[in-house]
DNA sequence: TACATTTGCTTAACGGTGTTAAATGATTTA
DNA sequence: TAAATCATTTAACACCGTTAAGCAAATGTA
């Protein structure tokens, strides 16, 4: 019965072929666009075939995601056999992680929840979004002693809080933290050493 | 002609009673389940209606961003007026960006595209996502020279790592980020400055 | 070979979405 | 009182995820 197991080869090929429908789409027209009949269409089926491969589409998002974090564990293990100090290894590790982002931007978005979905474009040219920014930036050109508030340094220091704080903020989001006590430690640790670099 | 008055304060009270309605459901039921019928429910009209306040269901969702721009700019200068050394101003302003984020958490997810959409609960369930952690945290324990893997230390340190790296990344991916140069600049920083502080 | 069963796939449908156009009915204007 | 304007609804379109029913070809069985 080799006819068997020519079907199920198949078998497993149109699903990865949904797999890869799917993630060709969402690269073309990003998450927000992606539909079981378009994976459907792609494929060259119909959107009912699709639930013989896959529970629902959250399945499919999901199967995506799996893969997304092998991928990245794979990218950080070669990393880190790049070195054997481990100071070198973790700072080519998360560098890794970086460009990971990056080269797969669609897959980050979807294992760590960043939506590009919303208004997103608009929310950039509202002009109230540019306040807080403002308000942060006058805060510290202040502590250091700059006058020019147009400089890369202040936007820089304000780019480093930014950065742990919404980070921080959006991984407790998709509840994804630890405890709270973790959460206040490094809160702490970090905007006070940021701060100690601006004043010594 | 005062009526015309009163019709236009009527009309005023609509738009706020769209917005109020608006948030009330995603804080109820999430920005997923937000549809313009459930708000025409809610303010007791049909959908259709809607459209003669704003243009779109995403003008909506601009108009609450908007908002939540406002009131978090609101809190970050009554942070800053309640100290007089920048220093201080600094430190509660974050703590106040910190504490908005999680008493309005869906206004911030709509702000800053922290997605709870798509199949999170399941993510967070899945193996594999633990899988970068374990790397991570193998490194960073051998550069402490920490045996104890569950340790707190080293899930600080990890989360922090993380704070920074995945709050760049994400900021970058809404398109927000500034140069490339920053971009490198913040990273190499804040990723060598944390590793100092686990070696020193 | 002839019939029955299974398989692969499609069509049709349900209830939902955002959005628009037409219809309705009340209110204001002339 | 007749005409015009306004507020509001109903109906419709095209899409969505998902399920059930139907169909036609391939397979198994006699």
């Amino acid at each position: 019965m080799a006819s068997k197991d020519r079907i199920l080869r198949l078998k497993e090929e149109t699903r990865c072929n949904i797999l890869e429908a799917a993630l060709q789409i969402v690269k073309e027209e990003g998450w927000q666009a992606l539909s079981m009949r378009k994976i459907a269409d792609v494929i060259e089926y119909t959107a009912p075939i699709i639930y013989e491969y896959f529970n629902n589409k959250d399945a499919i998002l999901l199967e995506l995601n799996r893969q997304g974090y092998l991928k990245l564990s794979r990218e950080l293990v070669e990393a880190r056999d790049r070195h054997r100090l481990p100071a070198k290894q973790l700072e080519d590790m998360w560098l890794t992680y970086w460009n990971f982002a990056f080269a797969n931007k669609e897959l980050y978005q979807g294992m760590f929840g960043v939506a590009t979905s919303c208004s997103c474009e608009m929310v950039n040219k509202l002009a109230e979004a540019a306040k807080p920014y403002e308000l942060f930036s006058a805060v510290i050109g202040e502590l250091m002693n700059i006058d020019d508030l147009e400089g890369d340094v202040i936007c820089t220091k304000y780019y480093t809080f930014w950065s742990v704080v919404h980070g921080l903020v959006s991984i407790n989001l998709l509840s994804r933290g630890w405890s709270d006590e973790i959460n206040r430690q490094v809160l702490k640790d970090a905007i006070g050493g940021i701060i100690r670099t601006m004043t010594t």
